[in-house]
DNA sequence: TTAGGGTTAG
């Protein structure tokens, strides 16, 4: 305003100030403004020019049913508007992802009335719009509209209801289109690539590719290297992933933000962390979208703490995180256990007025009950409008985890009478839920459920689980039963299942069995020999102990690195073995001295060789710091040496230590875990 | 005035 002091004020800003009106449109603040300057248009013939009458509109606010409502009535007041005018009208509408498709059917309509004939324009734009609301029916309406006048034939035509019927998963629909016509451009091929992909069959997607650049030697553009790059992305396939970009170098593709986003997104997803960073380094131009990209990317390869830097690195280069951002770095606290970080990136959803549903309080539930606060996750929770099937699952799986797994059985009932489906996931749940409350007829009776009343084939896991529950309570027949009639292979996670449970309840000649066959998938770690020296040790055959070290001395097992992750005071400090090399350790050894210092212990143990003696001391001296109850997080495994030290300091400082490890969490008191199980 | 592209949850 103050550019100019004399300006009307909004209500006295009347007609008279006619040849304003347009730059006026540019400002327009409410729909009061809105119906002003309408009512002087319609009384100003001249003033009804597609620009002008565009402008009013394409006013943002028109893709909600009674604002179309509103613009059909204008331009029921013009004289022979012209088809033009509706199409810039579907354009505006077609921009926006939330127009409603009713409405815009009325209008439509309408314009039939008016004796327009819909063009190679009109179809396209509407196309576009069923496209953004997935209205199949309203575009396959349209789809026989459009052979009527002849216009299916039109290449525009064509491609829209190509990627209408793309984006509604109708790949064979897509495929039809595809083939009816000779006349294809680069855009038909990109859209009938992700059409594959978008339905689930990426090899098909680079099927097409293939075909396209070498059988009809047609040269691809950004745009089909992006659709090429998702559907390499989703087979992870590293080898063709390389290819496609050396292509790109090659032929000389336009390497635009959207190219080097998908390329970083491919290599992630391929499992090559290394060449997703440095080619996110390299980029000349980023955006919000790059960054998510490689903040997943990191979270996706357990990368945790770097994606926990390149947040703070994005924060300090100003940019806005969205909730993609805000999503990737909640998991990224959920599997490091950062209850803290999680905590502020919850803060800062509130603050931004982000709402905390779909995925984004789907996500926070997540974060919350593996950081150890299922009641803070049942708070999120409740307050979501929307609860789909995930959000009940990770509830569920948090519920269990937490040992509440009655609880859990419960939500999963509350869950089918509210008719959400479960799924595979679910089952995964609901079947721990059942192992850890020892429910182990209501569990087999789940699984028997799985594929006869939901039609959902028991995959791997849920094997695993019910072997495991098995397996808890002491029923190593059945359990060997079940895996002698499994469809598939069974994993490491089966074998070891069964071998744990040999070794808790003594039975030392199927535990030599499933050793054997747990050695067999996974040859180089350590899980079988020792879970079958202690089984040995127990059974007092002490000199069968000595020969499974030996083998595993002879066969080169490396024992698995230990690594523990502990947070204090929100930042995350891992430890490792070999910790020399680990920088952070390095840190919270500095931060141990400091505190030895301040609290006068004479010799901060410079000379301590195992990392597991600092860890004592950084937990004893965390722990002077009364009533708050030890946090402890793990990332793989904690290592033995901590378990132990663990375990000693929660008795020697008489404090309450939380450990959480894949499956639970441990809460020390004096010593002991509650559970009972696993230490 | 027209078409095809990248990142998120259990």
């Amino acid at each position: 305003m103050a550019f100019s002091p004399s300006a009307p004020s909004p209500s006295t800003t009347q007609p008279q100030s006619q040849p304003l009106l347009p730059h006026k449109l540019d400002t327009i603040r409410s729909m009061d403004e809105l119906k002003q300057i309408q009512a002087a248009i319609l009384k100003t013939p001249s003033l009804q020019s597609p620009p002008v009458l565009a402008k009013i509109l394409s006013f943002r606010a028109l893709s909600s049913p009674q604002h179309i409502a509103h613009a059909r009535s204008l331009l029921a007041h013009i004289d022979n508007p012209s088809l033009l005018l509706y199409n810039t009208v579907f354009r505006s509408l077609s921009r926006s992802t939330r127009s409603s498709v009713s409405a815009s059917i009325m209008l439509y309509e309408d314009m039939l009335q008016k004796d327009l004939r819909p063009d190679s324009f009109t179809f396209p734009y509407l196309l576009k719009l069923f496209a953004n609301s997935r209205a199949l029916q309203a575009g396959e309406a349209l789809h026989a509209a459009a052979i009527k006048t002849g216009l299916h034939a039109n290449v525009y035509v064509r491609n829209n209801l190509m990627s209408l019927y793309a984006v509604c998963g109708k790949v064979r629909a897509v495929q039809k289109l595809f083939d009816g016509f000779p006349e294809r451009d680069l855009v038909s091929w990109t859209t009938l690539i992700s059409g594959y992909t978008k339905a689930g069959l990426a090899k098909e997607a680079v099927k097409v590719f293939e075909e396209m650049t070498s059988e009809k030697n047609l040269r691809a553009d950004g745009v089909a290297m992006v659709a090429v790059l998702s559907a390499c992305a989703e087979l992870g396939d590293l080898e063709l992933g390389r290819n496609l970009h050396r292509y790109i170098g090659a032929r000389e593709v336009d390497m635009d933000v959207f190219v080097g986003n998908a390329l970083v997104d491919m290599y992630s997803k391929c499992g090559d962390v290394d060449s997703a960073h440095q080619l996110f380094n390299k980029m000349p131009v980023r955006n919000v979208v790059s960054w998510n990209s490689i903040i997943s990317g990191l979270v996706d390869n357990r990368e945790f703490k770097q994606a926990l830097e390149l947040f703070r690195r994005m924060q300090g280069e100003g940019i806005e995180p969205d909730a993609f951002t805000l999503v990737g770095m909640l998991n990224s606290c959920a599997s490091l256990g950062a209850l803290e970080l999680g905590q502020w990136v919850h803060a800062y959803i509130s603050k931004n007025g982000v709402e905390a549903d779909g995925i984004t309080g789907n996500a926070l539930v997540d974060m919350y009950a593996k950081c150890g606060r299922i009641d803070r996750a049942m708070e999120v929770f409740g307050r979501m409008a929307h609860k789909d099937v995930v959000t009940y699952t990770s509830m569920i799986v948090g519920l269990a985890m937490h040992g509440r797994g009655e609880e859990a059985l419960e939500l999963f009932a509350v869950m089918s009478s509210a008719g959400v489906k479960p799924n595979e996931v679910t089952f995964v749940g609901v079947l721990s839920a059942c192992s850890h409350a020892g429910l182990v007829d209501v569990g087999l009776r789940h699984f028997e459920s799985m594929s006869a009343a939901h039609g959902l084939a028991p995959q791997i896991e849920h094997y695993g689980c019910v072997v495991d529950m098995l397996g808890r309570a002491g029923r190593l027949d059945e359990a060997q039963d079940l895996i002698s009639s499994m469809p598939m292979e069974p994993d490491a996670f089966v074998w070891g299942s069964l071998l744990g449970a040999c070794r808790n309840h003594g039975d030392v000649a199927l535990g030599e069995t499933a050793a054997k066959r747990l050695l067999d998938v996974e040859p180089q770690e350590e899980g079988a020999y020792v879970l079958m020296s202690n089984l040995y040790a127990a059974g007092n055959r002490r000199s069968d102990g000595l020969r499974m070290r030996k083998a595993m001395r002879a066969n080169k097992v490396r024992k698995t690195p230990g690594c523990s992750l502990i947070e204090i005071d929100g930042v995350i400090h891992e430890f490792r073995k070999g910790e020399e090399l680990h920088p952070q350790a390095k840190e919270v050894y500095a931060m141990v001295d400091e505190f030895a210092r301040r609290l006068h212990i004479d010799s901060p143990p410079d000379e301590a060789r195992h990392h597991s003696e600092r860890l004592a001391v950084a937990l004893g001296l965390i722990g002077t710091r009364p009533g708050t109850p030890l946090r402890i997080v793990k990332n793989l495994r904690v290592c033995r040496d901590c378990h132990s030290v663990i375990k000693s300091v929660s008795r020697l400082y008489n404090r309450e230590i939380v450990l959480r490890d894949r499956y639970r969490f441990h809460r020390f008191k004096d010593g002991r875990c509650s559970c009972n199980e696993f230490w």
